[in-house]
Order: C-alpha cells, then sequence, then structure tokens
DNA sequence: ATGAAAGCGCTAACAA
DNA sequence: TTGTTAGCGCTTTCAT
C-alpha cells in the first residue's frame, strides 16, 4: 500500500470500484442489499487501497464516537493504573477507545477535562478514583457518567461501583487490637476522598467498640494530592522527632503506609515489634515492602469491570443499580504478625 | 442550564441569537468580521445554553481531532506510566488529549489499536515503551509517529526519543564489578526490547573490559510479557534452588530486581553482603525496597516531554532529529553498598 | 441490487 | 459587519 498524504475516502473507494457510494457503505457495514460480485469488487478496491474508514466522520453521522472519556487522578498510582488499565482493556474488547485525563485531584483541571470530554461527544464517562465531583449541571447532554471508587457528592445521581471502605477500615482497626495496638496512628490525606472518609469512620468505630479513644492527636495529615511516598515518610519522621507515641499506624493507602514504614525503619522503630502497620489496596507495594505490608485488598479488576459494564448499560440505555459495593479482605503479612 | 438530551448545535445558537450561523462560528473563533454587540449576544446565548462546540464535526471539516494515539504496554508498570502520565500532561497543555492503548506487548493487539487509532484520526501517535514496532506500511495516510523507549525495527525511519541502554548497562555492570562481583547475573525478559538488548551489551562489553566471562549459565530469561514481579521472584528461587552460583545480579528494570530481592531473602542470602543487586529505572519500587535498591536513572519526565515536543514538531510540519538520547545516571543505594 | 440526495455540526470562501 | 453556500466523510431514507 502507498504511503500517501492523505488516507483515501469512501468516495475514492466508489470511484474506483465503479459503485455508488452509498454501496460501498453498505458492504462495509455489511448492511445486505449489495450482490456477491459487488461485495468482491468493492472489498478488493478497500484492501489494494489500504482504505480505513473515517471515525470522525461516521461518529458525526451517527452521532457516537465509541470513545470512553476516562477522569483519573493519577494513573502513577498503582490501585488507580490497575482500575485504568482493567478498564480500558474491558471497553476495548466492546469496540470503545478511551481517552485518559489525569486531574491530579485538581477540581479545576477535572473541569476543564470534563469540557473538553464533553466537546469530543465522548459516548460515556468513567471517573475512577480521586475526590472530585461534577454537578448535574456541570454535565450537559446527558452524557452517561459512571463513578469507580469515587463518590459523588450527591448519592442520588451518579451510579457507582465502590469497595466497603467502612468495612475495611474496621476490620483494618480491629485487626490492629486483636494484635495488641492501644495508639493506632491515622494516616491519610488534608481533603480526602469520601471513601477514604468512610474508612476513616470504621477506624472509629472498632476503637469505639473496644473502648479506645479516637486520639486527635494520633490523625496525620498530608498535604499532597498524589504521591504521597515521600511525604508520608518525612511527616511521620517529623512526628516521631516530636514525641509522638504510638504502637500501632492505619494508613490510607499501601504509597502511605510504604512511607511510613521507611520513616520507622530510619527512626529504629522495628516493626512489627513496636509498631505494627496496615495499609489499603493490597496494591503491589505492599508484596515489595520489607516487612511485607498488611494490607485490605480491594479487588480493582473486579470494580472495573462492573463499571465498565454499568457504563456500556447507561450507554445502551439499560437501566442500572445506582451502587454496586465490592466487598474488601485483609490480606495479613508481616507487618502485624 | 438544563440538562437536555442532546446537546445544542451552532445552528441553534444562531437562530436563538438572531444571527447567522457563520457568524457563530466567528465569535466563537475569535475570528473578527463581527460587532462587538454580536458578539455579547452570541456569548450570551451561549453561556445560557451551555453550548458546547462539538469537536468531532469542527474536526471533520478541518481534518484534524487535536487527539493523540498513545500505544504502551501497560501502565501498571511504575516507569511507564510516569511516562504516560508526564506525556498526557505535556500534551494537554497544549490542547491535546489521548488516546490511551495498553497492548501488553502482544503484537497482534498493537496493530488493531494502531488501526483504530487511524480510523479515529489521530494527529499523532507516540509509542511508549514495550517492543512491538510497525512498518511504514503499517501506517497509512502519513500519521506522524515517535517512539519514546522503543526503537523502530528500522533505524532510519521513525524519530525516537531513546536512553543511554548500552552505557546504562555499562555503568551497572562497571558498579558491580568494582564492589567486587565477578559472577553476575543477568536477568531478562525472554524477547526484549531493543533497549533491553543494548542493555545485555553494555554488560557484556563491561565484563570484557575487566577480563570476566559473559557466562551464559548465569542469565535468566523470564516469559511473561509485561508485570514479572512474580515470575521474577520465583524463577531466581528455583536457580538458587538448583545450585547457581553468583555474587551480582544486574536486572533489567526494577520490577524484576525487587522480585529478584525477595527470592534472596526468602533463601536466607544476604543483600548486598552475599550478593550485590542493581535494577534499572530507577522507579518507585527502588526506594520502595528493603534494601533500597541501585539502580539506572532514566529521566522519563525528560523523556516524554521531548517525545511531545517531537511529535508536535512532527504535527506541524517541523523537521526533528531522528533520535534523541537521553542520558543515564547510576543511583546508589544500599543494594551495593 | 443500486443510486441520488439529504444531513450530522462545523469552517471558510465568497458575496453582499 | 454579516449571510449564503459548499463541502469534510459518512449513513440512511427513498426512489428506481
Amino acid at each position: 500500500m502507498a504511503k500517501s498524504s492523505k488516507p483515501i475516502s469512501m468516495r475514492e473507494v466508489a470511484e474506483l470500484a465503479g459503485v455508488s457510494i452509498a454501496t460501498v457503505s453498505r458492504v462495509i457495514n455489511d448492511n445486505g442489499r449489495f450482490s456477491e460480485e459487488t461485495r468482491k469488487r468493492v472489498e478488493r478496491v478497500i484492501e489494494e487501497n489500504g482504505y480505513i474508514a473515517n471515525q470522525a466522520a461516521k461518529g458525526l453521522r451517527e452521532a457516537r464516537t465509541r470513545t470512553i472519556g476516562m477522569i483519573i487522578p493519577d494513573i502513577t498510582n498503582d490501585f488507580f493504573s490497575t482500575l485504568a488499565l482493567q478498564a480500558e482493556r474491558a471497553f476495548a474488547d466492546e469496540g470503545y477507545s478511551v481517552l485518559i485525563c489525569n486531574d491530579a485531584n485538581d477540581a479545576e483541571r477535572g473541569r476543564h477535562y470534563l469540557r473538553t470530554l464533553i466537546s469530543k461527544r465522548v459516548d460515556g464517562i468513567i471517573c475512577i478514583s480521586g475526590r472530585t465531583t461534577f454537578d448535574e449541571h456541570e454535565v450537559p447532554g446527558n452524557v452517561p457518567i459512571v463513578y469507580v471508587d469515587r463518590f459523588p457528592e450527591r448519592a442520588d445521581e451518579i451510579p457507582r461501583v465502590i469497595s466497603e471502605d467502612l468495612e475495611g477500615g474496621r476490620i483494618a482497626t480491629e485487626h490492629l487490637i486483636e494484635r495488641g495496638c492501644r495508639r493506632i496512628a491515622f494516616m491519610t490525606g488534608t481533603h480526602s476522598a469520601q471513601s477514604v472518609q468512610s474508612r476513616g469512620i470504621g477506624y472509629a468505630r472498632a476503637l469505639e467498640a473496644h473502648g479506645l479513644e479516637a486520639d486527635p492527636a494520633l490523625r496525620i495529615e498530608l498535604e499532597g494530592r498524589v504521591r504521597r511516598f515521600r511525604e508520608a515518610r518525612e511527616t511521620l519522621a517529623g512526628a516521631i522527632a516530636s514525641g509522638m507515641e504510638f504502637d500501632g499506624i492505619f494508613a490510607m493507602n499501601d504509597v502511605i503506609a510504604v512511607g511510613a514504614l521507611l520513616a520507622l525503619r530510619d527512626a529504629g522503630i522495628r516493626v512489627p515489634g513496636d509498631v505494627k502497620v496496615v495499609g489499603f489496596d493490597d496494591s503491589i507495594y505492599s508484596s515489595i515492602a520489607t516487612p511485607a505490608l498488611t494490607s485490605v485488598r480491594r479487588f480493582p479488576e473486579q470494580m472495573a469491570k462492573r463499571g465498565c459494564d454499568m457504563l456500556l448499560s447507561l450507554i445502551d440505555g439499560t437501566p442500572v443499580e445506582l451502587e454496586d459495593i465490592v466487598p474488601v479482605e485483609l490480606v495479613v503479612r508481616e507487618s502485624t504478625q
């Protein structure tokens, strides 16, 4: 096939095959109403000239682009990227491409991406993790949206797939208590997503159930929006230096937990001997860490798949459940043994 | 703004504003040839009705989509996702969206994605890492392509940004030798990308320069295409069990190196005491690992940025250098101290 | 079984 | 300053 400066169009295929443009369209979409011989001729021309249909034109005409928009904080986090990868694959299997938008948990940026996606007329939008949510009035034209591991501000509007976050926070804390911890630090982001807040409630409930107090002095907040590994390490180091007393840590994700692990090691505090640590997500970081990290597993593959199915249903016009909750599971490793 | 079932079009804006559709177009694109008053009126209508231009139509007309295709093996690997994130951001800054395609190093899948991207009429394609390459005849219609951390089969065709891989392999090996290693294992994928093969050459050269032999028995190959963490751990465990003798390991990326680290720990082999280990990429894994991993740093941010600039130039019609080589740098950590 | 023609939403050349 | 019009590449009636 020749390398031409411009891809050939359907009209050119039609001319070369000596048929009308409508016939070419029928052959391509296998819509019937053409003879076997015509089909052969058209297909030969297509083959020989390397014709590839222009989806932009097709999409304009059909009012659908076979493209999905994905808004995600930062594909650099293992848990998020796993979600993104699985979702992209699931969509690809159904013939959809996905436009990826890393909004870094920046509402401004998120809104801008949303506009772009709408102007590109994506068939649907999947918002993965993160904390930015969009109001109904920011989503014109009825574009279907689902949230995966993200919680809409008004819970009655946007279908979502979420984890049992509260339960996750509860079992993580419960586990630390069972292992003998009494002063359990809680490490989280300053303005965290609702899912993360739920984990905090689970933490508080577990403490309460055991007659323990949720000491505000044990709450460690990180300012960063993404990639909080270094910040976690430094912040915890600071807390240790200023005499904070604790015998357990519940971190809101593995990245933070691993940062904490390193700070503890730097300070000569043994894990799990002196302090026990639990993370969240059971991402690759928890296996890599030394000691290996106890973590709350979340089944991102399943979450992604369900989110895709949900969005595809919405695009189809099929009604969906408003909320799909995926269970969690504590994976015990060395950091709490 | 009302939530309507269909976004409003330019023609409706024109009607509501009592002007022609051409005038609306001019106002939107700020093309002049309209009065200040007209502008105000049109902008009001746009604002009030939440009009968002249809990029699919605009793109069809202008023969450009402001969309870039990105082909990448697996965004779940920290180094790749960093490259992808930075590239996406750089493109977004220039008004381009990016379609992401994880091809899992599967040539079949890669080819399929390529077709999809072309049919979507992306303005350019950026291929990140991985080993699949495309022939000229598979890229019809002159779509600009660049490779970042991927090496075209025929080196004279596609512009690329690559690291000093050979040099990286050399300094990593050199470093191990300096630290006293004499039998250095080489861990790599079975069918690795050309960049990885270059590192192998660097490894061999360094050995040779010190009068050491590149013992084939020290070569450990992994079958997996992506995510080789577990496989590395198991394979090395097997090699150790069957009596392989070595005092150093050079792994082709941090994921493999970290898997190796765990296998060594499981086997009671001390690092760096008994065996020293060097990884590649200096990704987050190298900081997280215990002992922290010595690794060859590769500046993914810079590579991504240059790749984007290259592609944007190509789209512009500006000529670019065929090859842009980004240096590497050895980061020494505990695993070789 | 096939073609002509309208139109998806937009831009740009040309007229006025 | 503004409007009319011809497409961009496709699908889809509606004729024939």
